[in-house]
DNA sequence: TCTCAATATTAACATTGTTAACATAAATGC
DNA sequence: GCATTTATGTTAACAATGTTAATATTGAGA
């Protein structure tokens, strides 16, 4: 337990180190960088020392993705613990946090947002739940709005699920570079965001008559 | 030239045949199925023969991305023909066609939607083509919708980019697996569709006064 | 027909995921 | 305290894959 000796066979926490240098790999060199060996150099550990703590590559992914997930979920709940006073304020700051994240950590995203779960198997139980965790922010956060008057009454799983549909796909979209140069002509994509959530916020009032 | 030459050093038309290839093996196999040599293979050439048309697997990939796009695409706008009629109907039915095709082409999806372009620097021209000429759909069908009064006028891109998102999101997230039974418990993803759609189109008809 | 450019093949190499066999340290039971 | 077992790490090797170099084959044009 000694931090200070210089060899050790073991490494302590290794476990939770290789995780850590996944991210610093992720966020430096993308996910082309993203092999096991170079998260074993950097981790200072043999190319085969990973295989004991995850079952292969994707269970590491799962794992990184998962600590994604927890950092997301950290950083939508600060922005509401400093945002609360508003509901509308709320909304708006919760939808930027999302995407500001996303920009922020691309290729996070990426590997966040694959679970590739064979249908109806939960392969990765941790990552399901850490994004359920996030997820339930945003249920939270539709029903302050519903008492606030800004969404409609009613289940708020559809409400939250179009919100979370249109920032996600802002991001993804974004962080793609799908939307091309001629397209944000003029646009920033601040108010890009802002328009996008306005529109989403102004939606959750109408009754479902439509259709 | 005569197709029924049974043995030919020269493939003929390899390049197409390779994106085709391609696009099979993706839909039975999955990305992790998709590699240079399985594609050489299937296509009944060597290892290396794709080298004298793709300067990469990632070239390769953004063919096939491209075709991708050109589908989605022709998918639209087969819906659009189909029901014209009326631009609310024509709305939902874009939007039921670009999910679904999410849904029955995810891998596809998750080649089209990598661009990863360093910044600034268009990598792949044509599939970013192919991209704009589907998105331009999109603004085409909102500015039907602006002119049957169901859209506030102005500027069609942020009302088509809102749409884009929270359609491109819902697929993404659905196909991604990232919402959880317990969530979709009592709720089918049609009616999940809808309300989404349903909410950006009430949106549409906001005023940009919020915030 | 001859030449050349285009296209395809084979062989080889580096990287990477993965496993097997072995080594070392820590924990546990006596 | 000591022996054994378990956890954890190392080295060596293998197969798959992306990629390139050297070579072969074909078709088109002079």
């Amino acid at each position: 337990m000694n931090p200070a000796k210089s060899s050790k066979y073991h490494h302590g926490d290794l476990k939770n180190s290789l995780i850590g240098c996944g991210l610093e790999i992720l966020s430096k060199d993308g996910i082309q960088g993203l092999s096991l060996r170079n998260v074993a150099k950097r981790a200072g550990v043999s190319e085969a020392a990973p295989y004991r703590h995850f079952k292969d590559k994707e269970a590491l992914i799962a794992a990184i993705g998962e600590q994604g997930f927890i950092r997301l979920a950290a950083r939508l709940e600060t922005a509401a613990e400093e945002h609360s006073e508003e509901a509308k304020i709320l909304f708006f700051q919760s939808g930027l946090a999302y995407v500001h994240f996303a920009r922020e950590n691309p290729d996070a995203m990426r590997v966040m947002f694959r679970f590739r779960n064979a249908d109806g198997e939960v392969e990765y139980p941790a990552l399901q739940e850490a994004a359920d965790e996030a997820f339930s922010f945003l249920i939270d956060m539709v029903e302050y709005c519903q008492q606030a008057g800004l969404a409609r009454p009613g289940h708020p799983m559809p409400l939250a699920l179009s919100a979370w549909s249109a920032v996600h796909g802002l991001s993804m979209l974004l962080i793609d570079n799908c939307i091309s140069n001629e397209v944000l002509q003029g646009i920033d994509d601040q108010s890009l965001l802002l328009t996008t959530l306005e529109i989403v916020l102004h939606g959750w009032q109408a009754t479902p008559d439509t259709l």
